[in-house]
DNA sequence: TTCTATGCAAACGATTTGCAGGGAG
DNA sequence: CTCCCTGCAAATCGTTTGCATAGAA
């Protein structure tokens, strides 16, 4: 697993790391602390999420806001920051290519001086087995 | 202001109106809440939530999710569900085309079986004037 | 009169903070 | 030995819910 980075290897860290790393990816806060703690008990809560912020200050994991649903984060694999789909029916996040956005990213910086960050929300919608239902 | 479409017109539902109609557009629940009881006190504060809830129903007011930042309501002017992006450096939310999506959320729904609803998240960035900072 | 919308208080879920002690480097 | 990271408890923020009642239609 990814060594120190000017920052300390700790028990919960590296459970917090591993749990990711095995995880189905997308895992919110709370399965991140339950992933740990089944792993290793008496991790609290707090630390968590104070490891999770850590981690994404350097890097090393990304975390996603999702509509309604919360905050999800899971590892940076290979650099690669991709962007992701949100159903709002069933709740799915679904990876999607890094390069959708890049027309309207342009278009953006070009006409309305905004630099956009695609990968930090999930795009809001619905997929074709949830067809239609509103929110 | 718009009359009952099937509801019925009361005091505070009226305030609420009153309030997104004159304020400054994305409005939180609680900045309505305080727009609301500048005008008339004794609102309480559920009321104001569920108020923005039935109307939202209505397609009287739109929502949008903005990232780490909460949920912003505002009236949808002449049937128009433009789009949005928020800078998480200073917080503002800018209106933008409601096309600027379009070709995104054709690709989506022909190569990935996604029915995008560009409207209900707030596409995350920078503007210029607030140039390169992270979370 | 009827039945919806309201006020109130309390519950809730997610996340954050102050503080003192433990362990990594 | 030093300072960062942790556990704990409590606070905070945004939002929701159960209940009895006021009031719109």
């Amino acid at each position: 697993m990814l060594r120190a980075r000017g920052e300390r290897m700790t028990g919960p860290r590296r459970a917090v790391l591993t749990v990711l790393a095995e995880g189905d990816e997308h895992l919110s806060a709370e399965a991140v602390l339950d992933g740990v703690t089944r792993r290793e008990s008496g991790v609290h809560r707090a630390s968590v999420y104070r490891t999770l912020e850590a981690l994404s200050d350097l890097g090393i994991v990304q975390h996603i806001h999702v509509g309604h649903g919360g905050t999800t984060y899971h590892l940076v694999r290979n650099g690669t920051r991709h962007l992701h789909a949100h159903c709002r029916v069933c709740g799915v996040v679904r990876d999607l290519p890094s390069d959708l956005l890049d027309g309207v990213a342009e278009a953006l910086s070009r006409n309305h001086q905004f630099l956009l960050d695609p990968g930090h929300v999930a795009l809001s919608g619905t997929c074709l087995g949830c067809r239609r239902t509103d929110s």
